[in-house]
DNA sequence: TGCAAATGGTTTCAGTTGAAACCATGATGG
DNA sequence: CCATCATGGTTTCAACTGAAACCATTTGCA
């Protein structure tokens, strides 16, 4: 039952409409990943970006976790409480501001990490299977363009 | 302050990880637009899918409405609880099975959806402005390709 | 110095979310 | 027929979320 169309109104395409697009895909995608590491490691998403951005910069402050994985501070501090928790973030004070944490992933951060990245990294393997090189390489340049600048800095 | 590598742990690059990027290019261009009609319309996302997709199909079920946005049915029957209270979408009841609802936009429906859309097609082409007309078709093309195939159907 | 403003981080509160349970109606097969 | 299963839709519950308030510490500057 196709339904009647209301040209004079010139209603929105949805299925044609890139935000809604982007965001069909978007969620798709990170809950696929999302779903084999959270049952197998009890991991939310925010905690995993935590940990892979720890994997890469020791000792970050809070505030340096939040900027690099674009999210709130107050979402960065509960993953953090859970995170630390759980063993698998260390955090102490720093020497010179006592304001500030020191975060680094433990030994078993460690391990979980080095189980869940090259898991993420399939994952990413058999979306992009799916485009030919040539598209691969467009989606790269066009992403780069349509991420919004204050999240790249550094 | 640059931080240490750990190369031997192969550590993600998150801003180079493709589920990662589009997250975050999908968000902001989803609020950016959304910030525009939540304030002026106390529209929320969720709503403003539903109120596009009906003024497409005139006479959906809520079921069909739940596929037609990808979003899951107590999502869609909450945003329709409420579009319904506030006078936008009107409901009745199917002649032939009285489970079905049978959903279309009121008047006042017609009169935010002739505001929003615009709007939103505006937004659409600023984010695309961003994008030679070249890389506007392969997005085009590549995001066809992702569209998870169980939302296109029909 | 010392006091106001800024900063790092946590807590509170109210709203949103999805999974599962639920209710009503409709279809199916013995 | 009528028991059982499927379907459309709503409600409940517990978890998650972000904005604002908050606390502690540091910085800036009169």
């Amino acid at each position: 039952m196709p339904a009647k169309r209301h040209p004079d109104h010139a209603p929105l395409e949805l299925e044609r409409f890139l935000p809604y697009q982007l965001s069909i895909v978007s969620n798709t995608v990170s809950q696929a990943i999302a779903d084999d590491y959270q049952a197998r490691h009890d991991l939310s998403v925010t905690e995993w970006r935590v940990m892979a951005v720890l994997a890469r910069f020791d000792g970050l402050s809070a505030r340096e976790v939040a900027e690099r994985t674009a999210m709130d501070k107050v979402a960065v501090s509960r993953a953090l409480a859970r995170l630390v928790a759980a063993g698998r973030v260390r955090r102490h004070i720093h020497a010179n501001d006592k304001r500030r944490s020191v975060l680094g992933l433990t030994a078993t951060g460690w391990r979980i990490h080095d189980e869940v990245a090259p898991m993420a990294r399939q994952r990413e393997r058999e979306l992009l299977a799916r485009l030919a090189p040539e598209e691969q390489a467009w989606l790269q340049q066009i992403l780069d363009k349509l991420m919004p600048q204050d999240v790249v800095k550094s």
